[in-house]
DNA sequence: TGCAAAATAGTACTTTAGTATGAACCTTTA
DNA sequence: TAAAGGTTCATACTAAAGTACTATTTTGCA
């Protein structure tokens, strides 16, 4: 086992990982079949063989599983979270309002909204007006606050 | 199996998700020893028997892996960065200036952080003035987008 | 101890934001 | 086709935010 030429994984290829865990588990069904011709009397000792086997694989399946997991996180960088489209049907905040609402909380102006979207400012203030009624918040920083608990801004 | 009474599971207890998975395991080694004497020829079908085993216990060892990452995902919140104290000092924003950008992006109005810190609205104004040069913008809102970006805040 | 930075406060002003109300117009759908 | 929801705009307000000073008091540190 340790003689074993190292196998060097410096970048995180799906493939690759499927492949060693592959070689993993043959590797186990062979040992394991070794080990059974020599050292198990066949028909007594089929629990203890059943439980070593499942036990074994169980672990593997647990590394599998987070070695899956790290690989959906990582390339996440952390602050773009999944939005939470169901939450914002649920507060029935319109297209145009959750634009708003993105807009705002880069930071821009309702002149500058008003600009970037072709509309009037009155416009702006009555989407923005009943966006704010809709998460029941009084101004448009805590409207960003609030959307971003509620996940659905980033 | 579909006649087997439902077992409510309503809160996420991790005792009781090993329990389950225990169950699941003996039910599984079980119903494997019933095929066993039933249906496989012992001697010929071992190789079949592991892989039909080694199969289900990786699976159940990724379900099972999955279900303890969720466990620690969720309560991360994730959005809680590392704060860029040198960015903080690079921009000579004072400690109460900070503070008040803090204040400011949970979405608090001037009134509000003066009652808050027992200050006059004038000395919030002046604060945030300052504030927004070492940011330079011209609004919370913008602030509070450029805080992010340069991870001085949440 | 004394100085610089920070924190506090005030006045006066301009600008932006937010509310309330009414109304026109356009799709979508019952 | 009429109702409903969404988008647009307007007016007239009030409230909040932001700027530009000046000035006093605290406080940390060389």
């Amino acid at each position: 086992m340790k003689s074993k030429p190292k196998k060097k994984i410096n970048h995180n290829s799906f493939l690759l990982n499927v492949i060693l865990y592959g070689i993993i588990l043959a590797a186990l069904v062979f040992i394991l079949k070794y080990i059974e011709y020599r050292y198990i009397v066949r028909q007594l000792r089929m629990e203890v063989y059943i439980a070593v086997i499942a036990s074994l694989f169980t672990l593997l399946g647990i590394w599998v599983g987070l070695k899956l997991i790290n690989r959906k996180k990582n390339p996440e960088v952390s602050p773009n979270i999944k939005i939470n489209q169901t939450k914002i049907k649920e507060l029935n905040i319109s297209k145009r309002e959750y634009e708003l609402l993105d807009l705002i909380s880069k930071g821009f102006s309702n002149q500058e909204i008003a600009d970037k979207l072709f509309i009037s400012i009155p416009t702006v203030k009555t989407h923005l007006s009943n966006l704010f009624s809709k998460l029941n918040v009084q101004r448009r920083t805590q409207a960003i606050h609030k959307a971003k608990e509620l996940k659905i801004i980033n």
